[in-house]
DNA sequence: ATATAAAGTCACCAAATGGTGACAATGTGA
DNA sequence: TCACATTGTCACCATTTGGTGACTTTATAT
C-alpha cells in the first residue's frame, strides 16, 4: 500500500522549491524551470496541481513560516504584561530585528515586495499586515490603566517608523555593511540603534509627561 | 558637416533608455533587447559602444540626476545656516521625504540594490555615499558654537534611522497606501511621520540637557 | 483480472534572452 | 576621386523562458 506515486508529497516538494529556489537564486532566478528542477519533478505538474505558478507561489506564502511569530518575538508573555508601553515597544523591536536579520528568505521576500505588487506579495502582505495588526493589540493589550503617559503621543507613527527602518536597514545589510557610518553588518552597529530608538521614547515620553 | 551619424548622440540615447527602461517596466524588464529598442538603436551599438550591458548601465549610474542634489534639499543655505541642529535635521528629512517621493527612477534604483550587489548598483551606492557624506557636514557646518545640547547623543543612528525609515517608506509607498496604519500615499501620512520625528529629536535634546 | 482514473515522463512549441559576424551606408582624410 | 575607418542595419545563433499535448506507468475499484 505504499505510494510510491504521491500527489501531496509532490505538491509540497513544489511548494519548498520555491523557498529553496527563492533563497538560493532569489527572485530573479524564480521561475517554472528553476522550480520543478529544485523539487525533482517535471514542471508540469505544477500546472496540473496548481493551475499557474502564481498560484503555486501562493501556496508558498500561505504555508511557509518565514515570518517570525509573535511568540518568537515575545517569549514571556507574563513578563511583557507588566511592562510600560516604552518598555515593550523597546524589548518588541529589539526582538524583531533580531529575528528578521537571521531570516534570509524573509529578506528575500520582504525585497521582492518592494518591486512588484502581485498575486504573491499581495498574499505576502496579507499574512503580514495580520502579524502586525496581532503585535501592535499585543503591545497595547493590558496597559495599566494609570499609565497616562505618551497618551498624546502619535505611537503608530513611532512604530512606523522604527519597523521600516529596521527593515530597511535588515534589507541593505545584506549587501553593504555600512550605513551613514553605522555598521550594520554587526551586532554592535544594531545596538547603536536600538540605544538610540530607546533614548526616543524614552524622550517622547518625558517631553509629554513634563 | 552635419553628422546624421552620431556616435555620442547615440550613446546618450542608449544610456538614457536606460532610465526610461527602467522606470516604465522596472528593474526586471532591464535587458539589452528593451534598452536597445527604447533608445531606437540596434542592440549590437551597445556591445560596440559600451564593451558590456553592465558597462552601459554603468554609465548610466555616473551620468544620471536621479538622485536629488544637495542645492534641492537646502534651496536657501543661508537660512539653513542660521538653524540649530534638530532644526536642520527635521528641514533635511522634510525635504529629502518630499523629493525622494517623487523620483521614480531613484526609487525604482533604490529597490534594485536592496536585491542585487552587482557593478551597477555599486558605483549607484558609492554616489549615494557621497550625497550623504555631503549632506551629513552639510548639517553640521557652522554649528553655532554654543550649542551644547546633544553633544552627547549618537546623531548618526537618529539620522540612520530617518532615513532608513523614510527610504523605506517611499518604496513601500509605491504599492501600498497604509502602512501600520498610516497614509502613506498621502501627504497628510508623511506630515504625521515628520511631525513625529521632529518630536523625537527635541525629545532627545530635552531630555540630555535636563 | 481488467478497466479506469490518477501520477508522472517526455518531447515539443513559440517567444524572448544575450550575443556575434557579415554587410551596407556614411563620413573623412589624402 | 578614392581609399578607409566609422556608424549603423540585419540576419542569425544558442539558450532559456513559460506553457501544452501525447504518452507511459502506477494505483485502485469492481
Amino acid at each position: 500500500m505504499i505510494m510510491r506515486r504521491n500527489k501531496e508529497q509532490t505538491k509540497h516538494s513544489l511548494v519548498n522549491a520555491v523557498g529553496t529556489v527563492l533563497s538560493e537564486s532569489g527572485f530573479s532566478g524564480l521561475g517554472v524551470n528553476a522550480v520543478a528542477k529544485a523539487a525533482g519533478v517535471d514542471k508540469v505538474l505544477i500546472y496540473r496541481y496548481f493551475g499557474s505558478f502564481d498560484a503555486l507561489c501562493l501556496a508558498f506564502a500561505q504555508s511557509s513560516d518565514f515570518w517570525p511569530s509573535i511568540e518568537e518575538l515575545i517569549p514571556n508573555k507574563q513578563e511583557f504584561l507588566t511592562l510600560d508601553l516604552d518598555q515593550r515597544l523597546v524589548l518588541v523591536f529589539k526582538s524583531f530585528s533580531l529575528a528578521i536579520r537571521s531570516r534570509p528568505l524573509a529578506l528575500e521576500v520582504m525585497a521582492w515586495e518592494l518591486m512588484e505588487r502581485n498575486a504573491f506579495t499581495q498574499e505576502l502582505e496579507s499574512v503580514r499586515e495580520e502579524f502586525g495588526m496581532q503585535l501592535g493589540q499585543f503591545i497595547t493589550d493590558g496597559l495599566p490603566s494609570d499609565s497616562q503617559a505618551g497618551k498624546d503621543i502619535d505611537w503608530f507613527a513611532v512604530s512606523t517608523i522604527f519597523s521600516a527602518a529596521t527593515q530597511y536597514l535588515a534589507l541593505r545589510a545584506r549587501t553593504i555593511t555600512t550605513y551613514n557610518g553605522v555598521d550594520i553588518g554587526s551586532d554592535n552597529g544594531w545596538q547603536r540603534l536600538e540605544a538610540i530608538m530607546e533614548q526616543m521614547i524614552s524622550g517622547l515620553i518625558q517631553t509629554k509627561t513634563n
